[in-house]
DNA sequence: TATGAATGAGCGTTCATTCAT
DNA sequence: TATGAATGAACGCTCATTCAT
């Protein structure tokens, strides 16, 4: 791997474990094991690299729920698959989602920053729940009577908000519990808010 | 106003607007009318500043939760008092929540600060929850099958999940919807997730 | 003498032997033997700092000017008295001249450094030597042919012209002379251009 | 024209506008489209690139000077075109007269640079205005009681004193004038300064 | 209690220069 | 000749914290 690449690479890792304002060119370059001046040389401006290392994340979270999405066979399997994607996601190391956790792109790091880059591609994961959400009413997967702009809200809030409380909160600290069935359990809740209503019983 | 509470007020406007890292003594002390070393004086440390100010937002809320748990009737109605309490917190700015938000208290600001404080006052807040939930099951107004600890676990992570993206993602940037009938969907949710399944209408 | 106007004079030294870019807070800090963030603590920043050093000398050398307009008795005298006040002035090294003259206030020193407080205090400097031609055509000291504005630029950058080159080139190196009879020669030259034309001897 | 002397061109125009410190070898590689390391690989160092841009901008400059001597007829029209000709070189942009007054060769850019090829080219300059003069002396078109090595200094202080006034003082704001009429000025004061003294008008 | 001068480590960044290709 | 990655010291400046008053 390249220079370049590497500071990528360490710069993800620590802005995940040490949050955007302790993370340093010095600690980046150390860790790479090559010169502080080199960070600057090939991206300008630690804000920069930030939003270089979203967008990689990202990206790869957006090709991740393309691949789901081929699998599901309506559009309620669509948006649950595109919730596990994401789920999962969370918990693989490699995914960066720590990063995105401990430096939301919504907070921005650094006053008067410019999102743009980043918001954009965010824009592509919420046209793409939004797509799936309607086909699920036009298939029947999911109850009718949504505004699906507002659903979508619901539930990136709910899977982000159980990534980042399974990631952040240290299990068993407050009595809560994030354990193997949290996740499934996230995505029962998901299941019950969208499905159609049970249909009572019709007599004859 | 003494300047010791004038301090506090003043740091958690600034947390809550500029975040941990953005915000400095200098700057407390020149929106507070004050001299930069009487921060010092008073807080110790800008971490224990902080602490204070987190200490101080948890204890108003629990406050606010007790209140109104007084008035539901039942362990769903408690619930969801609850969360409306958390819910109606947030967009109310004297409250501080945007600090809690922007400042997390499950995000060390500083490597290796004790949090202990905070979460202690955290561990009295699901406390009650789950009191809440083991009220509902008995009373029969929440569903009989589930584990309180858990379900607390995904109330609390889309409560706090849905005040971080009304407050910190702002409206229409990415095609998502967090208007006035956002939190309402956040209690619909909620209710479809706790409520006992529907007897098919029995016949006599 | 506080630390504040020892991080002044110090400067002032500084700038004056090694010019703007060359002189950094360490040296300053070192010199002076203060710690570097002090600097900044008392003057916000290099930019600023200088101005202040600007400011100071210009502060001086207008007192000093005013001086001796007091003992002049016509408006050639005058102009001359302020002449020699500033080459006077260059060889004093307490004067801080060598700064003005190595750091420009007409060489912003920083791209886009604002520099109206620099040359509010010239332009004082400028209207009295105006001042001192007006009143030399009405006395007959200076003949009555001239442009003030366009006379006064001309002795200015003949004075500042000369202290620039008595202090920066060095002696002998380019077969030029600088010595004890170069600033009575600008005088002379100032002379010559201003006084009155000779009369021819009239005839009866 | 070859990337060799695009260097030297782009820093000229860049040392003009910019001075000494603010000119890079990245700005100037990125204005002349070049790669950074190009610089060092042609000039070695940014202080001898510096100085072959001085060198070069005074080797014109004399050259100018030696045309206009030809058209001279006597010692005083030598000494005035010999200024005539600096006058016009600082208000020709391609001159690269800005250069020569923002990063005066007298000021040492960098601290123990070693000015001696520049100061031997200066050494030429002065060498032809004394031969001026002495010229002017042996004709009578000069005033025979003057120094010219002292006369010289007067002169070339005048000269680029004017230069720099007219080229770095804006224009109006200190309520000076540095229109057209300015430099034919300077050359008046010359005149004045270097012609015999008019004689009484004799009686039959 | 209150001030604000003082400290000094550390920050993001710049820069002239070197060097492998 | 030409590139641009790489270096590492130095820069102006910030900051939490200390301390004399």
């Amino acid at each position: 791997m390249d220079n370049k690449s590497r500071i990528l690479k360490t710069a993800e890792k620590l802005f995940g474990e040490l949050g955007y304002a302790e993370t340093t060119y010095k600690r980046i370059a150390q860790e790479a094991g090559i010169a502080d001046g080199l960070i600057a040389h090939h991206y300008g401006s630690k804000e920069n690299l930030f939003q270089q290392v979203e967008i990689r994340i990202l990206t790869d979270l957006i090709k991740k729920i393309d691949e789901s999405l081929y699998y599901a066979s309506d559009g309620l399997s669509s948006v649950l698959n595109f919730s596990k994607c994401i789920l999962k996601a969370s918990i693989m190391p490699e995914s960066g989602f720590l990063t995105l956790l401990r430096c939301s792109p919504f907070l921005a790091n650094t006053i008067d920053a410019d999102n743009s880059g980043i918001l954009a591609v965010c824009t592509q994961v919420v046209d793409k729940m939004i797509a799936c959400l309607n086909q699920g009413i036009d298939d029947g997967s999911i109850r009718d009577d949504i505004e699906p702009r507002l659903v979508a809200s619901v539930i990136f809030s709910t899977v982000f908000g159980s990534t980042r409380a399974k990631l952040l909160v240290q299990e068993n600290i407050l009595g809560l519990k994030f354990s193997d069935d949290y996740y499934p359990e996230i995505v029962s809740i998901l299941t019950k808010y969208l499905e159609p209503a049970q249909q009572p019983a019709v007599e004859d």
